[in-house]
DNA sequence: TTGTATGCGTTATCAC
DNA sequence: GTGATAACGCATACAA
C-alpha cells in the first residue's frame, strides 16, 4: 500500500499550469467569469496531469457552508427509519448534499451529544426524527442551524408527518365494520408521540362504536417483533378474548402473528391482525398482513425537501402526508359464536 | 424563527474573556499547555456567555483530518446493510467519528461520485460494502484515504468477510443430510460476488454428494422478497420437482415461502426452505425460517476498527468472520415417494 | 503563563 | 482576461 501523500493543491496546479490560483479556481468550479479557452485547457492539463481536486473544507470554511446534513433516527436497523433515510439520502444526493447519520436509541443525552457535534461541524441542517425533541434541544439549535422533524410536531419548528390518530381510527373503523367489538391495541412504547397518537385513534374509534375498551386490551411494548409478541401473548388472556389485534407497527404485528399460530388460533379466522407502515415484508408474511401504509420513503424526500426550502431562508409549512389502508389476508369478521 | 446568525469565532471569546485567542484554544482544547486557574475561569465564562462551540471546519483544515468516514453500501434499506452500517456508525460513534452514508444502488457510476465527493471532503477513510470496488476505483483512492473492503476480498485491500462458499456449502450438506437430492437455488443477482459464491458452495455440496444439478436448478435473481417469489415459481416447474431452496438471504427465502403456499406446497413437509442472513425476521415468519447466520452487525464494527487501525498507520490482517447455520422449522426431510 | 504570528486551501473582491 | 490579496476560524511554534 502506498504511503498517503498531501493531495495537490490549487497553488500546485496554479505552478503547474502557469497561471494564479485564481484563474484555477475559475476553470475548475465552471465559474461565469471568463477565461481564455487556451488558458482553461492548460489548467485542465494540469489538473489533470496532478490528480487534482478541491478542497472542500476550505470551500465551505469560505462560505459559511457545508453542503451537509445530519439525520438524527433512533435506529437504522429499524425497516421505518431505513426508508425514510432512503428517501432523505436521495434527495441530498441529487442536490449534493452529504448526510450524516446519527442513532439516537431515542436516548436525550446522545442526541444532544449528536446536536452538538453537528453543529460544530457546521452542518447545513438537521432532520430529527423519531423520539423527542425537547425545548432543550430546540433552544440549543435555534437560529443557528434549520431543522425539521419528522413523524411529530413541534411548536415552531417545521415538520413532516402522517395523522397517526386518524390512521389508527381508520383501521379501527374497518375492524368495527366487519363486525369485531373485542379489539386490542398492541401499543408501542409509551415514550413514542407516535406510538400514543395511534392508541389515541384507536380509542377514539372505539368510542364512536360505543365500545369501552377495558384497560387490559392496550399493552405498551417495545416496536419490535419480539415486543409484538409478548405483548399478544399477554392481551390474549383477557376474556372475553379479543378477536382483532391493532399492532403499532408490522414488527409487532409479525410477533403477532406467531404468538397467534402458536397458541393454535387461526389468522383471521379466530384472530383478525392489523399493522402499521406496510414495510416489505407485509405483502409476504402467512397470512399477508393488512396494514396501514405510512409514506416512509415519501416523508424523507419531503423532510430534505423541507429542509432545503429552510435553508433558502423560507419558511415551509408543515407536511402532512396520507396514509392507507392496505387490505390484505389477515382481517376477516370475527368468528361466529 | 429567529434570523440565522454568525456563530461566535474564538476570537469573540477571546475579547469577551480579555486574553487571547490562543488561550482559548488552550482552555477549550484540555490542552496541557498551562493555563492559570483563574484566566481558564473567566475563559469558561465567556464560552459560556457566548454559547460558543468551535468550528470543526477550521479544525480540520489545519489539522489535516476531518474525522468523518464515508459507507458505500447498495441500499440502508436492505437490512443486511442496516445492521452492518448501525455496527459501523456504534463504533464511529465511539471514537468521536461522523458517519457519511451514500447508497450506491451498484451503480459503478453512482459509487464513483460518492468517492470523489468523499475524496473532495477529505474523509478519513470509506468502507465499501455490497457492489464492486474496481480497479478504477482503487486507483482513484489509493494512496489518499484508507480504504476497508466488506462482503468481498479485493487484492491489496483489508477486508471484512465471511467464507460465503463454505457457507453456502454447509447448507447444502444440511439438506443433503437430511435426505434431500433434488436441491435447487435461487442465487441473487449474477452481478454480486456474494451471490456467485452462494452459488459456488452450493455446487460444490452437490458434487460432493454425487448430485449434478441441471441448468434449470439454478435461478438469478434480486436480493428481495419479489425476486425469491418469481425464482421459486420459476424453479418449481422442474422436473423431478425439487425438494428443497437454497435462497441467497432471507428476504428471497420470504418470498420462495409465499411462492410454495400458493402452489399448495408445505414447509416442510414437501418443500424445505433456507435462507441467508438471520434477519430479525427469520424468527417470525411461518414456519420460522432456517438460515445461515451472517453477523452483520458485528462485521460492520469490525470494517471500522479496521479502519481506525489504518489510519493509526498499520496495516490490518484481513478479518474472516463466521458463519452458524441456525436450524428453525423450514426444513425437513423431503416427502417419501 | 500568556500573546503574536503563521498557515491550512479556498474563493470573492479588487485592481490591472 | 488575469492576478494579487484578504478573509474564513482555528491551532501551534515561537517569542515574551
Amino acid at each position: 500500500m502506498r504511503e498517503v501523500v498531501r493531495s495537490a493543491t490549487i497553488w500546485d496546479v496554479a505552478r503547474a499550469a502557469g497561471v494564479s490560483p485564481a484563474t484555477v479556481s475559475r476553470v475548475v468550479n465552471g465559474s461565469s467569469h471568463p477565461v481564455r479557452a487556451q488558458t482553461r485547457e492548460r489548467v485542465l492539463r494540469a489538473v489533470a496531469e496532478l490528480g487534482y481536486y478541491p478542497n472542500h473544507l476550505a470551500r465551505s470554511l469560505l462560505r459559511r457552508e457545508t453542503a451537509v446534513v445530519g439525520v438524527l433516527v433512533p435506529d437504522v436497523s429499524n425497516p421505518y427509519y431505513a426508508s425514510l433515510l432512503r428517501g432523505m439520502e436521495d434527495v441530498a444526493h441529487q442536490h449534493g448534499l452529504a448526510v450524516v447519520l446519527c442513532n439516537t436509541d431515542r436516548r436525550p443525552t446522545k442526541q444532544r451529544a449528536y446536536l452538538r457535534a453537528l453543529l460544530e461541524r457546521r452542518v447545513d441542517g438537521v432532520v430529527v426524527a423519531g423520539g423527542a425533541f425537547t425545548r432543550a434541544d430546540e433552544a440549543m439549535v435555534a437560529g443557528r442551524m434549520p431543522v425539521v422533524v419528522v413523524g411529530r410536531h413541534v411548536a415552531g419548528v417545521p415538520s413532516v408527518r402522517v395523522d397517526n390518530v386518524e390512521a389508527a381510527r381508520q383501521a379501527c373503523r374497518y375492524l368495527v365494520a366487519l363486525g369485531h367489538r373485542h379489539i386490542a391495541c398492541l401499543a408501542g412504547p409509551r415514550s413514542s408521540p407516535t406510538a400514543r397518537d395511534r392508541v389515541r385513534g384507536y380509542r377514539a374509534a372505539l368510542q364512536e362504536a360505543g365500545i369501552v375498551p377495558p384497560a387490559a386490551w392496550v399493552v405498551w411494548s417495545a416496536f419490535t417483533a419480539s415486543g409484538g409478541y409478548h405483548a399478544a401473548r399477554t392481551v390474549l388472556w383477557a376474556r372475553p378474548r379479543p378477536t382483532a389485534l391493532v399492532a403499532a407497527n408490522d414488527q409487532m404485528a409479525l410477533g403477532a402473528l406467531r404468538a397467534l399460530r402458536e397458541l393454535g388460533l387461526r389468522v383471521p379466522e379466530d384472530v383478525s391482525v392489523i399493522g402499521f407502515d406496510d414495510t416489505p415484508v407485509a405483502a409476504y408474511t402467512v397470512p399477508a398482513l393488512t396494514t396501514v401504509a405510512i409514506p416512509a420513503y415519501e416523508m424523507g424526500r419531503k423532510a430534505l425537501e423541507l429542509l432545503l426550502v429552510l435553508r433558502g431562508g423560507a419558511r415551509p409549512p408543515d407536511a402532512v402526508l396520507p396514509t392507507e389502508l392496505v387490505v390484505r389476508e389477515s382481517t376477516g369478521p370475527p368468528p361466529v359464536l
